[in-house]
DNA sequence: CGAGCGATTGAAAAGACTCAACCACCGTGG
DNA sequence: CCACGGTGGTTGAGTCTTTTCAATCGCTCG
């Protein structure tokens, strides 16, 4: 059960102490930290910011999932990511004065701290290995993106499912992948229909099974080179 | 006729001066950035650096135009990004201690300086206007990324096709569109042959006009609305 | 129990790709 | 000056992939 008070979790207990951004910090920073955040309870599908509003700070997950996504001409969701406990959401629109191109929506009930603009800008002003930390990252997100434009270019759908599911059997650690079969085809990248048609062939190849709409992999190897297709 | 003395370009005169990083130097520190740059001919079809060596330095454009792309996996180049003259090339990858995820290489012949890794960091860490430029444009690059996967995954080839021309006309402002075929079939994320039909099919509705290889845009407008498709 | 959403299936059509052939241009070497 | 070879551009035909539209099913919630 998710701690629905908004005020019991504390920065020294959350997992978001030890992502990419403040592992480095010591003791003390985690309490300054702690100070300046404030802790709420997010419900399923419940929008951490909107695409085209202004970012006004970022926001950390203690608990619970998020997507990233932004919408095409007919509103079509592409979902660029999928954000797990422990991570930072919403760093990248603190350093240009732009309103976000994203949109990032709880995929269930989540425990999400916030920093504000100001206070996390403070923090990067005044910690260099923060500040080289958030280069390093930036940089490491955009070469990600390389390879993610690229596969969305040449691969086939049933290449990019595959390569799709090695990411989400990362963020799903420890669980089995649940996501709605919609939200599934806009990760990838294609219709509902198609992105159905082919789960069932990986079943019938017994590369995947499924629990009602939970993915659990059998056959992560085949995964790793059918998603070189 | 290009320089191929190696000598005789001055940062003073360089468009580079007034791309997104530079434009906030004083005369003094153009001269700084004179005084460690060193500036190369580059024949067309050469490699700046390439995809899985390490990072050296970054590079100024000072003429002429680069491809950035990387490869899929039977080695099909996926082209990122065009950069013209003024543009500055590689500087994402001076804050990750990874090899290049990409390839740059000219696509005609080219005068490019080079500033050193550790000149380019030494700048970064005593400049604080063009460190925030450079988390800016950071920033922006990775949103723009976005638009970039949410198109590839989305669009018909068409509205690639629409799109990236759009794109190109901004990047040959003053010229006509000059890519090989394939380049350009790189760019979209298609095949060769189907982009010259779909080169085609815009020539027969006047969107667009060949002379030999080299494309010039009619009718932005409609490129626009095609892009959406 | 009925409404509604999400999941699934089928059939047909559209979009893209592949393969193969041919053309056009350009620079080289005889 | 011209034939030759090579690269890049273009076209056609057939095939495969993916989408679209329509319909059905199953489950949950009020």
């Amino acid at each position: 059960m998710l701690d629905k008070s908004h005020k019991h979790v504390t920065c020294e207990n959350c997992l978001a102490k030890n992502s990419s951004l403040f592992k480095s910090f010591c003791n003390e920073e985690v309490d300054d930290l702690n100070i300046v955040k404030s802790c709420s309870y997010f419900k399923k599908s419940q929008p951490l910011f909107i695409e085209g509003s202004m970012p006004r700070g970022v926001f950390c997950l203690n608990k619970g999932k998020v997507k990233i996504f932004s919408r095409g001409e007919e509103g079509k969701e592409q979902i660029i990511h999928v954000a797990k406990e422990g991570e930072i959401v919403g760093f990248r629109a603190m350093f240009s004065e732009e309103p976000y191109k994203v949109t990032a929506s709880t995929l269930e009930e989540s425990n999400i701290c916030f920093i504000s603009k100001a206070d996390f800008l403070n923090l990067v002003d005044t910690n260099v290995t923060l500040r080289n930390g958030i280069m390093k990252e930036l940089s490491t997100e955009l070469a990600n993106r390389v390879t993610y434009i690229t596969n969305m270019a040449q691969k086939s759908v049933r290449g990019r499912l595959a390569f799709a599911l090695i990411l989400l059997e990362e963020i799903y650690t420890g669980e089995m992948i649940n996501l709605t079969r919609e939200d599934l085809a806009n990760f990838v990248g294609t219709a509902t229909e198609t992105l159905i048609r082919l789960l069932k062939d990986f079943k019938d190849e017994e590369i995947i099974q499924t629990h009602g709409r939970k993915i659990e992999i059998l056959n992560h190897d085949k995964l790793i080179t059918i998603s070189g297709t």
